[in-house]
DNA sequence: ATGACTGGATAGTCCAGA
């Protein structure tokens, strides 16, 4: 069984990428963020090109901003949209989904950016993990949880620590938040299989972050220990990131058990450890 | 070339993204 994440960065958008992407690589489970629709549309949008490849799915949706889906042909019961105590800001926002497919408690994920460190934007994102923690403690033995974390979680995900002091994604307490899903038994699955790799998953798209591969690695797939045991392989899709009209995210894939009827595509990343900057330190691009 | 922001809502720019 193949399960893959992808920020796709709005789907409407994306279609002419995300197409070609699933008949390419083939995977049962996908898990989407950044739908920028409501259901209603998505199910318009790409309901008949879902149905028609064999997959069930169910989104959360909501105009503009946010927005998450599962597809499925794995099976897709027991779909539930939030989870039980998940803070809003004020109000729920569609970021998470989950269902059982395959056997698996499968989650899809957009965890709130938390904008700047102290926020109230900042804390909405550490109390939505806290709580989405509790909930996944209480639940069944298989579980995996997917999607954009907007968490690097340690310095060798991101290609300059120094580049993001005082930015999120890289504080302690988000970081902490993120172990936390490892004190429950989750583990990060494409580290475990590359742990000295120079790995991400988001490229900014301005000033040629992708080109000269500065990104960070914030799309995870935490699995638990039963899942864990039967991974075969785990790679991020850094082809998905080129050409015309990409998501400024890559998809990340993992394989469970067997090999799969799809596209395997270049499963080894450059096992290289980060590289040094050349010349002056490279800084973020900042907006106007 | 992997190639130098993008998307949504709106009606001129502004917000959000990370």
């Amino acid at each position: 069984m193949r399960i893959a994440t992808w920020n796709v960065n709005s789907v409407k958008p994306r279609l002419p990428r995300l197409l070609p992407w699933l008949d390419q690589r083939r995977p049962d489970v996908v898990c989407l963020q950044e739908l920028k629709l409501t259901e209603f549309a998505f199910d318009n949008l790409i309901g008949p090109d879902l149905t028609e490849r064999g997959y069930e799915f169910a989104a959360y949706g909501q105009s503009q901003w946010n927005g998450v889906a599962i597809v499925s042909r794995v099976g897709l019961d027991n779909v539930e949209r939030g989870f039980s105590g998940m803070p809003g800001f004020p109000e729920p926002e569609a970021r998470a989904i989950s269902a059982d497919c395959g056997g698996i408690r499968i989650h899809s994920l957009y965890v709130p950016n938390g904008r700047e460190p102290d926020s109230d934007h900042y804390r909405y994102k550490l109390d939505w993990l806290a709580a989405l923690r509790d909930v996944v403690a209480a639940g069944p033995s298989d579980v995996t949880l997917c999607g954009d974390m907007n968490i690097a979680p340690t310095d060798a995900d991101v290609f300059d620590p120094a580049a993001y002091v005082g930015h999120t994604h890289v504080t302690e307490p988000e970081r902490a938040a993120l172990a936390g899903f490892g004190q429950i038994g989750l583990r990060d699955v494409v580290r475990d299989h590359w742990p000295t790799a120079r790995m991400f998953s988001y490229w900014d798209y301005r000033a040629g972050m992708f080109h000269q591969d500065l990104g960070m690695r914030i799309d995870l797939i935490l699995a638990s220990q039963p899942v864990e045991a039967r991974v075969r392989a785990a790679w991020i899709d850094r082809e998905a990131r080129k050409g015309k009209a990409p998501s400024d995210h890559a998809p990340v894939i993992i394989d469970l058990d067997s090999a799969p009827d799809g596209d395997i595509g270049p499963v080894v990343p450059p096992p290289s450890a980060p590289r040094p900057t050349r010349g002056r330190p490279v800084r973020l691009p900042q907006a106007k």
